[in-house]
DNA sequence: GTCTATATAATGATAGAC
DNA sequence: GTCTATCATTATATAGAC
């Protein structure tokens, strides 16, 4: 056993619990509802910590979220196939209570006028830009931004507002539609 | 000229009041970041008649923002130009500030636990069951939700996240690729 | 490295005077 | 009908003891 009050001193490992704990926090609740106390409690160690390792709230949401804004798992497979890919995950994912969901955590963040604007800058230099560069072709930049409008608006409906329609035991109905708009974009290249 | 420190005694001037502010604040902030003093600033009134005429916060978001949630207007016309109708609003509303914007009020709200709910009610409801009825044909609902999800998502990133592909200067590129998405979900009604 | 205690500033809501 | 004053709560952040 462990002390009772004083944690062992690991420095790594605290900040490995307490970034844990922000990005099920993040993921739930979204960064203005999310609280510093909370996020401590659950991490199992004291507030003041978490300004320590990560200077504000919003260092840690730049470490937490940030970075796993991005689409690059979709992007590793064939052109051709991105459109049943991407409908397909969209579709049917769920979120693991443990782990952070970036897209929950963006959707339910977006309205904080605090950290508005690193996450519009993460959508459209780690997500757009960069599924631009992947699709290629002409109007590069407008078919990624339209494709992934789409993304985010299915996921915005599905789980945020709980659409019976778009749930997953509606999968067969839903998913080649939304593949077949998702793949017109990328093939609309010239 | 009226007194100084006490308003005239009128009720329903003061009730639009109030309500105007409110429709301004949270278009602007979301329900959560928008302030009652704020709005009882911008109002011209004092905090405690917020309450008085609308109960709480949430009472006066329910008068305020969800009857608002509807696209009736675009159900109006022909379905057959849905399509182009949906895109060319969505691709070049403007905000003005001092009016309700729905959908930004909604998208800056969304993320909030309190009226969570009650914006998943009026989506479901007063747009997607609406347009439901209004589309007709096989898969109704999913074809509505879809076509949702689309604007949902558009304006989340061309308003919020203010991507550049998407502003209204690149409108004879985006509006007639969004449009035909749109139509298309329309007319497969079998 | 971790904690306690506190500073500072907001919030929504309400009781009661006028 | 409108206001003042205040309650009770919560928030992030920090200084300093251990």
């Amino acid at each position: 056993m462990t002390a009772a009050k004083k944690r062992v001193r690991n420095a790594a490992a605290t900040r490995e619990a307490i970034l844990a704990a922000a990005k099920r926090a993040f993921t739930a609740k979204g960064f203005d509802a999310a609280g510093m106390r909370d996020i401590a409690a659950e991490a199992g160690i004291n507030v003041a910590l978490v300004n320590r390792y990560f200077g504000s709230k919003e260092g840690l949401f730049d470490e937490a979220v940030i970075p796993a804004l991005n689409i690059d798992d979709l992007m590793s497979g064939d052109r051709s196939t991105f459109g049943e890919r991407a409908a397909t995950y969209f579709a049917t994912k769920t979120h693991q209570g443990d782990d952070l969901d970036p897209t929950l955590a963006f959707l339910r963040s977006a309205g904080s006028a605090v950290v508005a604007e690193r996450l519009s800058d993460a959508v459209d230099q780690q997500v757009i830009a960069k599924l631009a560069r992947w699709l290629g072709g002409k109007d590069a930049e407008q078919r990624a931004a339209l494709i992934i409008a789409q993304l985010v608006g299915f996921d915005m409906l599905r789980r945020m507002v709980n659409i019976e329609a778009l749930a997953p035991q509606h999968i067969d109905a839903v998913a080649p539609r939304f593949a077949k708009v998702l793949q017109d974009y990328v093939d609309d290249a010239d």
